[in-house]
DNA sequence: TGACACATACCAACCGGTTGGTATTGTTTG
DNA sequence: CAAACAATACCAACCGGTTGGTATGTGTCA
C-alpha cells in the first residue's frame, strides 16, 4: 500500500485541483441555495471544471455531498482549533469564550456564517442516509470538542442535573436554529439574540455572574 | 367583489376540494423530502388531482409554496390555541406547560413533527421572499402568541435582562434546532432534550424550582 | 349559455449521469 | 539516462428522463 499521496475522504483535497476547487464552490453554493438546487453543472461552472471532472472525482451529486460534509468537518475543526477561546485557564471561562466566538462568526452574509451541514442534513435526511451521516459526524464531533470544557466546568460547580454531552450537543441545537431564524428574518440580529440567551443559560447553570457584556 | 366563495390567501381551503387536497399533501410531503424536491406531478398525485387543476389554483409552484406557508399558520393556530396548557391560572405555568407540550408534540416520524415552514425557510430563503416572508410570517406570528404570558411571568418575577419578544422568539429558535437535530440523529430523543434544557433556562431565570419531571 | 373547475396533452429547458477520448504525470525497465 | 508503459486527470458531447409550466378541451352547475 502506498501512502505517500492518501487522499482519503476526511483529508484536505489537494489545493488547486479540481477535487478542492468544486468542494469549495460546494460550501458556498450549497449554504445559499441548498443541496437539491445545485445542480453539478453549475458547481463546475463555479469551480471551473467540466462535468466530466466532476464524475471523475466523485461517483455521484450524493458522493460530492458526503465528501462536502467530511470536508466542511475538516476545516472547520481547524477553524476552531485555532479560536482564541481556548486561551483561558479555566474550563468554563473556555465555554463562555466559545459561545462568545459563536457570536462573532455570526456576521456579514447569511451564507458566509451558517451551517453547511446543518443545511444539507434537513433537505436530504430522508433521502441519503450517508450524507445524513456525514452531517450528524459532524456536527456531533464538533460538540464532542466542548465536552471536556464542560465536564470540568460542572465538576467544578458540582452541576449534576444534565451531562456534558447533551449541553454540548445543546449549544449546537441553539446555533442550529439561529441559523434558520436568521434565514427567515434576513439577518443575524435574531440569531445573536439567541446566542445571547445560551451564554445566559450557561452562566445560570454553573452560578456564574455574567461580565457586562453583549447580552441584549 | 363576490365574498360569497373568496379564496383568501390566510384562509383555510373548503375541505375535500382540489386546493385543500394539494395543500394537504405539501405540508406532508414537503417536510419529509423538502420544497426542491418535491415535485409538482407528485404533489398532484398524492393529492389525487391533475397538474391542470394544480395550476387552476396556483400560478406556480412558489405560489403553492407561500400558500401553504399561510395554511401551515391557519392550521397550527388552531392547535395551539385549543391546547391544553392555556388553562393554567399562572402565566409562567402556562410558558412551561407550552414547553412541555412541545415536548409532547416530538414524537413519531421525523416527518410528522417537524415544521413546514422551518423546514422550507431554509431551502428557499434565498431564492424566493414571498415564501421566505411567509415562513417568517408564520414562526413570528407563533411566537408573539406567547409574548403576554412571558411577559406578565417577567413583571410577576422582577426579570428584566431581557424582553418578552426575545424570549419568545428563542423558544421558536430551540424548537428549529432541535428539529434539525432530530432530523441529523433520526430520531426525536436529542431533541426532548434540548426542549428540557429551553426550560430549565426559563425555570432558572425566573427562579422556580422545577417540578419533578422529564428533565433529562 | 356562460363562467368556472378541472382534465388531457404537450413543450422547451434542464436534470444527473455516461460516453469515448486525450493530456499529463509517475513508474518501470533497458 | 531515455524509451516504454501505466495510471490518473480531465474534457466535450451526449443520453434518457424529469422538470415547471402552458394550451386547449370538457364536464358541471347556476
Amino acid at each position: 500500500m502506498n501512502l505517500s499521496r492518501p487522499i482519503s475522504r476526511t483529508s484536505l483535497p489537494r489545493p488547486g485541483g479540481a477535487r478542492a476547487k468544486l468542494l469549495d464552490a460546494a460550501r458556498d453554493i450549497v449554504r445559499s441555495k441548498g443541496f437539491n438546487a445545485t445542480s453539478v453543472d453549475e458547481l463546475c461552472a463555479a469551480a471551473g471544471v467540466t462535468k466530466g471532472a466532476f464524475f471523475h472525482h466523485f461517483a455521484s451529486k450524493e458522493a460530492l455531498g458526503v465528501a462536502a460534509a467530511d470536508y466542511w468537518s475538516a476545516t472547520t475543526s481547524e477553524l476552531f482549533a485555532s479560536a482564541p477561546y481556548h486561551a483561558h485557564p479555566d474550563p468554563l471561562d473556555r465555554l463562555l469564550a466559545y459561545i462568545d466566538f459563536r457570536s462573532e462568526l455570526l456576521a456579514g452574509e447569511i451564507e458566509e456564517f451558517t451551517c453547511l451541514v446543518g443545511t444539507m442534513v434537513q433537505e436530504v435526511h430522508n433521502s441519503s442516509n450517508a450524507i445524513r451521516a456525514a452531517c450528524d459526524a459532524s456536527i456531533s464531533g464538533h460538540a464532542a470538542t466542548l465536552e471536556a470544557d464542560i465536564e470540568a466546568a460542572m465538576a467544578q460547580n458540582s452541576v449534576t442535573v444534565t451531562t456534558a454531552r447533551s449541553l454540548a450537543m445543546h449549544t449546537q441545537t441553539v446555533l442550529q436554529g439561529a441559523f434558520i431564524m436568521a434565514k427567515a428574518k434576513d439577518g443575524p440580529a435574531i440569531a445573536h439574540d439567541s446566542v445571547a440567551h445560551l451564554k445566559r443559560y450557561f452562566e445560570m447553570l454553573f452560578k456564574r455572574v455574567p461580565q457586562e457584556g453583549n447580552a441584549r
